[in-house]
DNA sequence: GATGATATCTGACTAAAGTCAGACATCATG
DNA sequence: CATGATGTCTGACTTTAGTCAGATATCATC
């Protein structure tokens, strides 16, 4: 009863209901699941149809007919990939929009609802997060994206957010030196999002600098998705686009305040080198050759 | 995509999928979902065919033809209830036990992957205890339990150790007047235990004295269970029980290094008292007359 | 022991999901 | 431009799930 495997089986039990009560939700919109599916699904932005029959497990028999009522609900329009008149590419038409705005609305008012009816919201998202992060950590996706984009910012935010907990001075951004964009733009550098499912849940940035090595800066994991290894992935990712742009020396600066990031890098080849800035925080440096 | 709702839907994406990568495991034993949830529901012990068919959200055709068909296999028997000839019993055969076992072994073997899979086991296990308990809110039962059951001696020992890390000087059972279990059972008292499916997650004991009024003691909810009114509950249950057992005043010890306590028994219409006994832990002493 | 209620079962359906073999157009390649 | 590979579609299925109207047996009650 009390053992892990039966707390695993008695959450599988939990959701398993729940979700069931979102299908039921979806078939009160008077379509079987199957074209709702897919009807979400080109909603959300995947237009390819070998993708989405990849992605809902459908035949593809199975997903041209269900394609077929969908146009011929008049929800959805397909059209010969542009580079390969082989592919269709699906897209709602106005009334799919407006259908599909009706299922998210029912998405939304379920969760919403979930949120209403318990106190504790914080916690109990930071919980599901955690949930939702080992459970699709297959599926975490690193993009490089622009340092100023929406994810990024967000990631940038909660970093100096938990900075600020860790160092028992605080932490005041603007005493840092905070990278310029430009600097973790190609070709010089580069920005790199971790993402599970929509959630921003790690990054890491390549700062070029003129001086012969590039640095590593803003490695971050959120709490959510520690114990899954991703700062080595992005590391390992960081890495490699390190090399891809032609640069053979890396190094970082990082505070003893953060026991797992030197220990992360003590064990992937770092080795401890003298101070090389003036910055107030960091009271550890490593080099990489890569 | 940060906000509440993104976080909760990203949440069901995830366990979706999840849930279906373990539907798909059972169908890899040859049987239709619709009968292998049968045979499933009947190895966890719902044997009246009604309350099966209820707890599946079957029709009663259906039901009666997927029956049909495990019996086919032989791996289900059914018989005339002992009480009313109407109603049907099922149980697994010796194969169906077999077979069931085989069902319960997938279930384990996925649980246990995703647990191996995870460091972090412990605090992956508090946030999925945590969401289970908030989705099974309306299905939490108050179960009258004796003090010594292994639910009921789970709740103490997590109420200890609760203790344990609240008060500053700690917490020693030993000191304390542990209330004997004859004293929590009726007709001098009651052991009152909220079980989410198969989780202890709260619980309560009204404990009978000979000096004119009932105790309660041990009143604890388990983190995962906070935000859900669970205390409240809890103690309305110990209140109805008393009122039973014809008990008109209670009393009760607690601790200020428990706020959220005391706070439940001033809204509760309990009034705060003199010291009614020696024990050396509790600073705050109510009365309630029922 | 007649009567209405209850629990299950059977027959006769429909709808949804899924499978599979081939048809057809298009693509990449030599 | 012939050839084999690829992506989608159609037709012809099967299986699973679900619905509904009686039939049948049993029960509680008068």
């Amino acid at each position: 009863m009390l053992d892990p495997v039966s707390r695993v089986r008695r959450f599988n039990r939990a959701v398993t209901s729940a979700v069931g009560a979102l299908d039921n939700s979806f078939l009160g919109r008077g379509r079987p699941l199957g074209a709702a599916r897919v009807l979400n699904a080109i909603g959300h932005g995947r237009s390819d149809v070998a993708e989405i029959r990849d992605y809902l497990g459908l035949d593809s028999g199975l997903m041209s007919r269900l394609l077929r009522t969908l146009e011929d609900e008049g929800l959805v329009e397909t059209t010969a990939h542009a580079d390969d008149a082989r592919r269709r590419v699906a897209k709602l038409t106005r009334t799919g929009r407006r259908e599909f705005a009706a299922y998210e609305a029912l998405s939304n008012a379920q969760a919403e609802g979930f949120l209403a009816r318990n106190a504790q919201a914080e916690a109990l998202l930071a919980a599901m997060d955690m949930v939702a992060s080992a459970l699709t950590r297959e599926r975490v996706v690193l993009d490089e994206m622009d340092p100023q984009s929406e994810e990024a910012r967000y990631c940038l935010g909660e970093y100096y957010a938990e900075l600020g907990r860790r160092f028992k001075q605080g932490f005041d951004v603007s005493l840092s030196r905070d990278p310029d964009a430009k600097d973790m733009r190609r070709p010089r550098g580069t920005f790199i999002v971790a993402m599970s499912d929509t959630l921003p849940i790690g990054c890491v940035g390549l700062k070029g600098t003129d001086r012969g090595y590039a640095e590593i800066k803003r490695l971050w994991v959120a709490p959510a998705a520690r114990g899954l290894r991703l700062g080595r992935r992005l590391m390992d990712a960081a890495e490699a686009a390190a090399r891809e742009l032609g640069i053979a020396l890396l190094r970082l600066d990082t505070n003893s305040a953060l026991p797992e990031a030197g220990q992360l890098y003590r064990t992937t080849g770092w080795r401890e080198i003298p101070r090389f800035n003036d910055d107030p925080y960091p009271d550890l440096f490593f080099e990489k050759r890569i």
